[in-house]
DNA sequence: TCCATATGTCGAGACTTTTCGACGTATTTG
DNA sequence: CAAATACGTCGAAAAGTCTCGACATATGGA
């Protein structure tokens, strides 16, 4: 048994973190069912299928872009996202590599 | 763009997602990292590395059980708890196939 | 049976997250 | 420059989660 509980959580587990935090939620999910393969969309596109006022979409997009779940880019007036996979397999290959090995 | 925002959330999901909430948090990461390899701790041995109260304690193993992160026995007056590494192992092999073959 | 130990449940309060209208900023167009 | 469009932020209320003391249940031993 490690008894450690309060010593720092490592630091690849603060950034998993995030990404499990904004993968637990389920309006979060379904912006990301959203996207089709390499798609990019704006915001006002995620907000006409979304059940959510623009401010709260807006907030769900922040979390997901903070975790590294999506990317973004503004173009003109829009603000496109797209899914950041790279990062995602790498993040869920870490985890993996992580249970595997040490757990 | 897939623009079914309110349809079902794939069953996977479902389980994915509780896993994903269980994870998200840092009380029950620390309470995952107390395990070392194939160990199985009962409730007091966990409350008394954690900073936690009992009760609180107990909130976040009924969690961490129903999302499936842990097992539990009840053996006696104890109950024993333990990572469940071939399903967390499997659950997120199926998050990188889900999103190697279709984001 | 009576007591000690191990754990779960309940419920109120504390704390955190989510939500949306109102407002502000940036960009493009007429 | 004025108006329209796209988006973010603010702040207060609603909703959800967490926390712990008090109580309840279950097991095993004297």
């Amino acid at each position: 048994m490690n008894p450690h509980y309060s010593r720092a959580i490592p630091p690849a587990w603060v950034q998993m973190s995030k990404v499990f935090t904004a993968l637990g939620d389920e309006h979060r999910q379904r912006i990301l069912l959203t996207f089709e393969r390499g798609e990019r969309l704006n915001v006002s596109q995620i907000v006409a299928v979304s059940t959510l006022s623009r401010p709260a979409v807006s907030h769900h997009l922040k979390l997901l872009r903070e975790a590294g779940v999506l990317g973004s880019e503004k173009i003109g007036k829009e603000v496109f996202f797209w899914i950041n996979k790279p990062f995602l397999l790498e993040t869920f290959d870490n985890v993996r590599t992580y249970l595997h090995d040490e757990l």
